[in-house]
RNA sequence: GGCCCCAUCGUCUAUCGGUUAGGACACCGGCUUUUCAUGCCGGUAAGCGGAGUUCGACUCUCCGUGGGGUCACCA
């Protein structure tokens, strides 16, 4: 029997998630789903001084909107509880001990200020800042008061296999003792990750390629606690929309529940974001979550970095939205057309799913572009029938509109425009639609004539004929 | 600067030695719509450079070049 897939999602509390985390939770997520696997969130809060607080709700409820869930996690508890490295101490402790024992980590003697210098110096000769230059010859005993130190084994390169990048390799200057235990008390994540994935039976860590540069530090640790490594898989970093560096907050990441907010969709997000450094091979771009967990595989998980193209994100919402059935439609529109019966707006759906690409633009455009089907303002609906120099016109071609109509079909716009198009043909598609429409819209920029007839309704679109021609008339 | 990673249209990508290098976003044009939007049809646009391997390289190797990452008591 197969091993069972474990994955985790192991964000700091350091603020709100941006694409790039959320897109490496859900790698991990998509990948323990597909193998019916363990997904574990687990929260790295082990640098006192950059927490930030609110954090960690902020980051449960960005993965719960985009659907992505956890078996195990801070919230729920799980087998391997707890989830919180801050409540984990005794386990550091405990695997630190063990390294002290085998020789293999030491108190640092230098202050942080020593240590400092000791780089700047490095930074100076343009030559990388190794700290086991400057290992001490002598140790005293770790009493906790100061930082302890990993005593790397064996300064070696080298040489492991990515599931995503192949065979991949460092050279010794990569190695270096690394802090394990901070002077406060708390683990390094360095440590930390690698004793929690140990414990919580991790068999796969989806990290971005930022931590190829410190793998050997991880390797040179598990070789020296005698662990065997998880499967690494390295994302490719996501860019940012202008320029070629690394999307970061600094560049305007934002917040994931900031697309929420806009009106995105979750499975559009989801898509969106699945997409920037996988690709399932074929032709197809839109698919939900369940389509997306199904069709995941690490082999086609990109190597190369993907721009954030909002453009896209547009498009994908779009076609999101455009296949959702019309009653959750209704639901989401619904905030935003206040004053609109449930009747009218479902007739006017099918209008305003073509005109948006998230349901947040809504809130911008429901003033101007669907006022009419409210009221149409009257003088202004005379001001541009009366320009016509001959109303009479206007007004013969109401009047046959208006009998057409009588026998007309009112239950699509198509039938309308069955209806009317034939009188239309013969007579002139301007001289016959443009009056209708002004009449019954007041607005010379609008939908097309048959989908107002459509919205408004029969009896509604009788008495704006009616009235129009009353004072074309007179 | 050391070490490391990456490299196909403007952008996201398909291709796993033999293709007129395909698709999508964006852009441009046409049709439909009296206008807008949608929809449909079409167009512009790509293998970073140089060696090598091979009958044959976008694809494999090497060297350049370019971009990125990393060198924390941050993750």
């Amino acid at each position: 029997m197969e091993k069972k897939i474990v994955t985790r999602f192991a964000p700091s509390p350091t603020g709100f998630m941006h694409v790039g985390g959320v897109r490496t939770a859900l790698y991990a997520w998509a990948w323990a789903r597909k193998n019916n696997g363990t997904f574990i969130l687990r929260i790295e809060d082990t640098d006192k001084a950059r927490e930030v607080e609110g954090s960690i709700p902020h980051i449960i409820e960005s993965l719960k909107w985009l659907g992505i869930t956890w078996d195990e996690g801070v919230d729920i508890g799980g087998p391997n509880a707890p989830y919180l490295q801050s409540e984990r101490l005794s386990s550091y402790k405990k695997y630190a001990q063990i390294l002290i024992d085998k020789g293999y980590a030491y108190a640092d003697p230098y202050s942080e200020a020593e240590v400092a210098a000791f780089r700047a110096e490095a930074e100076a000769e343009k030559r990388a800042f190794l700290y086991r230059d400057h290992r001490p010859t002598t140790t005293t005993p770790w009493d906790g008061t100061t930082s302890l130190r990993f005593k790397v084994p064996e300064i070696k390169s080298y040489t492991w296999t990515d599931a995503v990048r192949g065979e991949l390799s460092a050279g010794v200057e990569a190695l270096d003792d690394f802090v394990l235990i901070k002077s406060d008390g708390y683990p390094t994540y360095n440590f930390a990750h690698i004793i929690d994935d140990l414990e919580m039976g991790v068999t796969h860590i989806m990290r971005a390629d930022e931590f190829i540069a410190s793998t050997p530090k991880f390797l040179s640790l598990y070789e020296a606690l005698g662990i065997v490594p998880p499967v690494l898989v390295t994302l490719p970093p996501i860019l940012a929309p202008e320029g070629n560096k690394k999307l970061g907050k600094r560049d305007g990441a934002k917040d994931i529940l900031e697309y929420r907010k806009e009106g995105y969709l979750s499975e559009a997000m989801v898509n969106f974001l699945a997409f920037l450094g996988w690709n399932p091979g074929g032709e197809v771009e839109i698919m939900t979550p369940e389509e997306i967990v199904e069709a995941f595989t690490i082999e086609r998980i990109h190597k190369s970095g993907a721009m954030l193209n909002e453009e896209k994100l547009l498009w994908i919402n779009k076609e999101h939205m455009k296949r959702k059935d019309s009653a959750s439609q209704l639901e989401a529109i619904k905030p935003y057309m206040s004053g609109y019966g449930d009747e009218l707006l479902m007739r006017l759906l099918p209008t305003i799913i073509d005109r948006i690409n998230t349901y947040g633009e809504l809130a911008s455009i429901e003033e101007s572009e669907f006022r009419f089907f409210i009221a149409r303002p009257q003088t202004e609906v005379e001001r541009v029938l009366f320009k016509d120099d001959e109303p009479h016109v206007a007004l013969r071609h109401l009047t046959k509109v208006k009998e057409l109509l009588e026998t007309a079909d009112f239950s699509s716009p198509e039938a309308i425009k069955a209806t009317i198009m034939p009188y239309a043909e013969t007579e002139g598609k301007g001289n016959v639609l443009w009056p209708l429409r002004m009449s019954l819209s007041g607005q010379e920029k609008s939908v097309d004539p048959f989908t107002i007839c459509y919205v408004l309704g029969k009896d509604e679109v009788f008495a704006r004929i009616d009235a129009i021609c009353h004072t074309l008339r007179s």
